[in-house]
DNA sequence: ACACACATGTAATTGGTTACATGATTTC
DNA sequence: GAAATCATGTAACCAATTACATGTGTGT
């Protein structure tokens, strides 16, 4: 009876690959779901623990190749029935904040390059997460097609791409709006207070 | 010097449209940034007072129509100094945290129907904020035109707009793959277990 | 008279990050 | 033997939500 969203993390991570410690965890996080996902250490460690204390995940070890100085875990039967439950519960989608659309929607009172250095960031942040997912996408085909999981994480992925790729294309549209003499809204002639 | 982002939402809010009222700037929040930003009265109530300790707004009266039951503020000189120091610093973002994704990238763990019912929702969800946007963009643009920050707010609109596509299409392609009979992933043969 | 929207606020809790502290192992 | 990375953990803090508590004005 475990509720933060962390917990299915972990569990659905050790699902997918067990005999992991806190530390690998954190990175198998990073390299799979994290383009929209993160955890941090001090949210991993903790829960791993309430997690053994609660049987959905037991302390194992990949062998004898393993080192002395981490502790792996393993998702239970237990685990992995506390998983499917919560993938079946309606997902929660939490107000969403995005402080760049914000800093974008107030920028008219801030000095005049401020819009355009921000939308800069915002392409050129979008323009390497697509990079990376782009990369990352054969790699993962060669390596994990047979996996029974392979096509939903092939879904996440592409909605991934997608979304990026409408993103850069608004960047550039905007930047192009933006660094116009003067700004043009189409279908619109505005008049500004200084005209008689 | 305050720094939570309620703080700034609510001076950017004031600094378009001045004698507004706890109650009411969450309306306006709403109906403006709605779609992407979203501030709770526990969170607004405490900041107002925080913001007027701070003589960043000033208790105001929208002349003798005001109501008696209720505290209207206005922005003043320092908090519109405020808003804009805080508009050219970088804004930050969070490491993203999507619910949805995150069940749809362990759905293998569930049973055949669950991701189904996730992306339906998903779509569903984005159809109709789509709808509203599409319906308020026409709105805003007539009575708002002429109002120097207009260009913005549609800026953040149209972003918000061919994301929601994006993810539509997404959608409707994704729905398509996973009500086949066999999950064919494009470019992969599938290897099951059970083939001898 | 009743219901509903308007209106303000507080307290408890949550879910999480950040910074700190510590030590082992590998690599150069 | 120095530096980098691997590895685990805790304490302090934070932003924000939720639920609660209360009262007023308006429309039917």
């Amino acid at each position: 009876m475990s509720r933060t969203q962390t917990t299915y993390v972990i569990l659905g991570i050790l699902a997918i690959h067990p005999h992991q410690s806190g530390y690998e965890i954190r990175k198998t996080i990073q390299q799979s779901v994290g383009f929209f996902w993160g955890e941090s250490f001090g949210q991993i460690y903790p829960t791993l623990k309430r997690l053994a204390a609660e049987k959905l995940i037991v302390p194992s070890s990949s062998g004898p190749s393993a080192r002395s100085n981490r502790q792996e875990f393993s998702i239970t039967p237990a685990g992995h029935d506390c998983l499917q439950q919560w993938l079946t519960l309606p997902y929660r989608d939490d107000p969403p904040r995005n402080e760049f659309l914000l800093k974008l929607f107030f920028a008219r009172d801030a000095a005049p390059g401020v819009a355009i250095a921000h939308v800069r960031r915002f392409q050129e942040s979008n323009r390497q997460i697509l990079a990376t997912l782009e990369y990352l996408e054969p790699l993962a085909r060669a390596h994990n097609s047979a996996n029974p999981g392979f096509p939903y994480w092939m879904l996440t992925l592409s909605l991934g791409v997608v979304q990026l790729r409408a993103c850069l294309e608004w960047s550039q549209s905007t930047l192009a709006m933006l660094s116009e003499p003067a700004p043009a809204i189409p279908e619109t002639n505005l008049i500004t207070k200084n005209t008689p």
